[in-house]
DNA sequence: GGTTGTAGACCAACCAGTCGGTTTGTAAAG
DNA sequence: CTTTACAAACCGACTGGTTGGTCTACAACC
């Protein structure tokens, strides 16, 4: 099925925190209300004060929860590549994918889960950070190997991921590009002549145009 | 209506306007009480529905005031430059100067009011639009120049941004790099390096004080 | 009978927006 | 110069609706 896990009735804990994707991704954190999300994950209040504290701290959980799945299956699609530059080439592809297919994981992911107090984006910060320190070890990598030339692989990798994050960002507000992925390409060879590669000498696999 | 030169921005409107800027920085929107706001504005809520129909409506007229100052300063601090490529490494680190020196700003604008429903929203991406489109301008003037190669200006300016956001987010969230411009030379090497120009090749005029 | 999990009525706090009333500027009328 | 008239600007108590969180009851299982 599209839907990520199949099963449908699993335990209220989790079903409370696939309601809450739904509703943040709807209408935000804020306007998400308890209320809602108890309703359409087929439970009670009880239930949701008995599995989290607050709705601040399920949120939480769900950030965590969101993020740890992500960096785990980033890291699972690329580690067949090469080189650090196929992998790390590799993963902005595999981002671009999984995102357009989960729309809702990228709205909360990477809108609406940010401006609400020091509190929450505290929490938000790590998950684009690990994804950055991902990228970051690569390019090290990269660089121990002679791939590229010695730079600030730190901002570098900072980059990237805020220029992921903004091509995402715009797609989800204007559903373009359409489809998603199809920028992969462009964006890809940006982002290695960023890094002093030129996209031409890099070809990955079977591609030659 | 001309605002006289010189003039503090005292009249109760613009006074509504700044302290909405402090709050909504602070607390972020939907915590942002009309109450503090005027509070802190020295007025009452019978004034503030006087000038504005709605707290989202302020918002929208905030984010609209902003936003334009800021593009006009841009394009101000820019457009002395001698070539495009001048003009978007200028403005890099005139919007990195600016919002070093403005934090709430940055705060309001690039974090705080994102994720909060659709209308604003979409109300919030002009802003970035309008940045990215004077970028992709001055790219476009620089392939019709020759200064680079041909290529998709339009995601190019999309990645900048992005680069931007992610950039000043980091160092909004955590304070670092302190201080923000610090990281102006490096992040405009990898920028330029991300359109095909050698960075080493692109020697800016020197800045005056 | 204690633990775990669910149910839903209830509550106190909060908050955007309203409304009747007051002040202030100003311009015509007396 | 004063009075009158009127509207723009401002004030703040109040309200109606919403919401996060609590509490008691109950059911299933050891």
């Amino acid at each position: 099925m599209a839907t990520p896990s199949g099963v449908e009735a699993s335990n209220t804990r989790d079903r409370i925190l696939d309601a809450a994707v739904e509703v943040i991704a709807e209408r935000g954190y804020s306007a998400a209300g308890v209320q809602e999300i108890i309703d359409r994950a087929g439970t009670s209040k009880g239930s949701f004060y008995f599995h989290f504290p607050s709705k601040e701290t399920m949120t939480m959980a769900l950030l965590e929860q969101m993020s740890n799945r992500l960096i785990k299956r980033v890291q699972e699609a690329v580690q067949g590549e090469p080189t650090p530059l196929h992998r790390v080439a590799a993963g902005i592809e595999f981002l671009l994918a999984t995102f357009s297919r989960h729309r809702k994981v990228a709205q909360v992911l990477l809108v609406n889960l940010m401006g609400h107090g020091r509190t929450i984006d505290r929490r938000f910060l790590p998950i684009r950070e690990k994804l950055s320190e991902l990228i970051k070890g690569e390019l090290d990598a990269a660089v121990a190997q002679g791939q590229i030339e010695c730079q600030d692989t730190s901002l570098v990798a900072a980059v990237w991921v805020g220029a992921l994050h903004e091509v995402i960002m715009r797609w989800l507000l204007t559903g373009q590009p359409s489809p998603l992925s199809g920028v992969a390409p462009e964006l890809r060879s940006t982002l290695l002549r960023s890094v002093g590669v030129d996209p031409a000498m890099f070809q990955p696999l079977q591609r030659r145009a």
